[in-house]
Formats: C-alpha cells, sequence, structure tokens
DNA sequence: CCGCGGGCCTGAGAGC
DNA sequence: TGCTCTCAGGCCCGCG
C-alpha cells in the first residue's frame, strides 16, 4: 500500500462496528498513501489529501494481501463457502496490483476517516497509553500508570490507557512470564519499595518478550487471524497459560495447575502456586 | 473520576 | 441430525 493509490474501493457491507462514514468509497479512491504507522491496536493510512484511514481489527479482523491475479488456496481460509469468502467487507484495490481484503466475521473491526489534524485531538487517541516495545516504556513508566490503581494487574495491563496494545492473551502470558498473579492489586507493583520496583522490572521485561516472540512467530491463530499472505501464526503453540486450563503450569520446578478464573467478564489463565 | 456489567456480532464446539 | 448453551483475540456505554 506504501506509496500506492487507491484505485477501486468495495464497501460490501456499510456496517462494520460502527457505519463506515459518508462515501467511504470515493473518498479513499484516487488518494496515494503517504505513510503507513500503528498506534496501539488502531491501524493509520495516512492519505495524500490529507486525512488519514483508521482502522481496528476488533475481534476477529484480518488483512489479506494479494497481488495480480492471485487468490485464495481452497480450504485455506475458515468462512469459505463454494469457493466464495464470507465475510469480506471491504476490498481495496491499490495501483501497485495488490489487493487487500478486509475479512471480519464478527464485525467489531472498524474503518473510519478523519482529517490527520483532527486525528492528534481525537480524546481516544490520545488516551492511548505509552507503546510497550519503545525505549520510553520502562518498569517506571509501568509503575507511574499503575499508582494509586484500585484494580487488579490483569485489568490494569489491558487497559490500553495503561500500556497500548497487550489484549487479553499477552497479558496472560506476560503475567505468567513474570511470576505475578493477576489478581493482585496494580498498586502493588508501584509502591515506593525494592520488592514493588522488582515486580515492575520483572513485568516490563516479560511485555517485551512476550510480544517479541509472538511477533516473531506471525501471532497467535486461535481462530481467525492469519498473516497477509493467509498463513497461520504459530505462537499459540507457545502459550505457558493461555487456554491451557487443567495442564501442569510449565515454570520449572513448579508442581502447579493452570487455572481458569474470569476477571471483568474476561477468562484469565495463572498458575496460583508461582504467580504470586 | 473510576470500575463494573451488558451489549454488539457470528461461529464453533459441547452436551443432550 | 439438530437444538440449546457457552465461549471467543475488543471496545463503548450507562450506571452506581
Amino acid at each position: 500500500m506504501q506509496g500506492a493509490r487507491f484505485e477501486t474501493v468495495e464497501a460490501r457491507r456499510a456496517d462494520l462496528r460502527w457505519p463506515l462514514p459518508k462515501n467511504f468509497a470515493k473518498r479513499l479512491e484516487g488518494t496515494t498513501v503517504t505513510g503507513l504507522g500503528r498506534r496501539g491496536k488502531y491501524l493509520l493510512v495516512d492519505l495524500s489529501n490529507r486525512e488519514v484511514l483508521i482502522m481496528h481489527l476488533g475481534m476477529s479482523g484480518s488483512f489479506r494481501v494479494m497481488r495480480d491475479g492471485e487468490s485464495a488456496t481452497p480450504g485455506q481460509f475458515h468462512h469459505e463457502r463454494s469457493g466464495q469468502r464470507t465475510h469480506d467487507h471491504v476490498i481495496f484495490h491499490m495501483s501497485s496490483g495488490a489487493t487487500i481484503v478486509f475479512n471480519d466475521p464478527r464485525r467489531f473491526g472498524f474503518m473510519n476517516l478523519v482529517a490527520r489534524a483532527a486525528l492528534d485531538d481525537d480524546p481516544r487517541v490520545r488516551a492511548i497509553g505509552p507503546e510497550p516495545l519503545g525505549n520510553a516504556f520502562d518498569a517506571a513508566m509501568l509503575a507511574a500508570a499503575c499508582a494509586g490503581k484500585k484494580t487488579s494487574l490483569k485489568a490494569a495491563l489491558s487497559d490500553q490507557k495503561v500500556v497500548a496494545g497487550l489484549g487479553n492473551i499477552y497479558v496472560c502470558e506476560a503475567l505468567s512470564r513474570a511470576r505475578l498473579s493477576p489478581k493482585r492489586l496494580a498498586s502493588t507493583i508501584a509502591t515506593r519499595s525494592g520488592a514493588a520496583n522488582e515486580r515492575a522490572k520483572r513485568l516490563v521485561t516479560a511485555i517485551k518478550a512476550v510480544l517479541n516472540d509472538a511477533i516473531g512467530a506471525g501471532g497467535s491463530s486461535l481462530r481467525d487471524h492469519r498473516r497477509t499472505d493467509g498463513a497461520l501464526g504459530d505462537f499459540q503453540h507457545n502459550f505457558r497459560v493461555y487456554d491451557r486450563e487443567g495442564e501442569p503450569c510449565p515454570t520449572p520446578g513448579c508442581r502447579g495447575t493452570i487455572k481458569r478464573i474470569v476477571q471483568n467478564g474476561r477468562s484469565t489463565f495463572f498458575c496460583r502456586v508461582c504467580q504470586t
């Protein structure tokens, strides 16, 4: 997409999580992509008309990139009926010859167009916390964001204002690696004590490591996630706790069993023995 | 202000 | 076979 022009845009369904903006396809057609970026889980496409295309995958969204006449291998996708993929809601035909297909069975994803200048003032975008893989994200920064929070560590890490980009899987996995309980009060990694500082450091190290490992493995394909070439990610095979209720804890020397509990309406997987 | 529960959607899998 | 029920990678909204 970088440097290419939108030649044709197909909006096959206008009702994603929210309605697509007025004249969505027409506003995109003819513009050129001047930059591609991301903030937290928001995908940002800078356009030559000074607008930004904002996209979010929600729970089940994925992008497929095809070049020239390439088509999907039969059976490569879920949601395929008699050769036709269902839930292909938006299709970008680019001047580079690439076709980008947005597929989203549950339609919790969305797309929007806003003026570039307005984006920086958008309260939602402004509220997004630090990028976890950035150099600025360290124990002190995480501790500051957790200070005074009267909520669980699990809920704090899931809060995009505390740190950007962590979802249910990677919060569970980071807490497992850091050997911290998801039920622990978030503020207990932020008090002015050596122990709290140690916990914050361990957690930051774990967050960065799990994200780097997952990215290296192409992400976690539980159901809908695909890489842009259609291939499955592999990180689901490396989960320590997520979706592993009843299995032995993988921590060396730990005799615990992975438990599933519900926090804030979401499943949490963890080991009560080594995660304290 | 904060935290919580419900809602938005479709599909897969379990149990009967 | 087919029904009902639960659960799923996220986020917004209204309520207390």
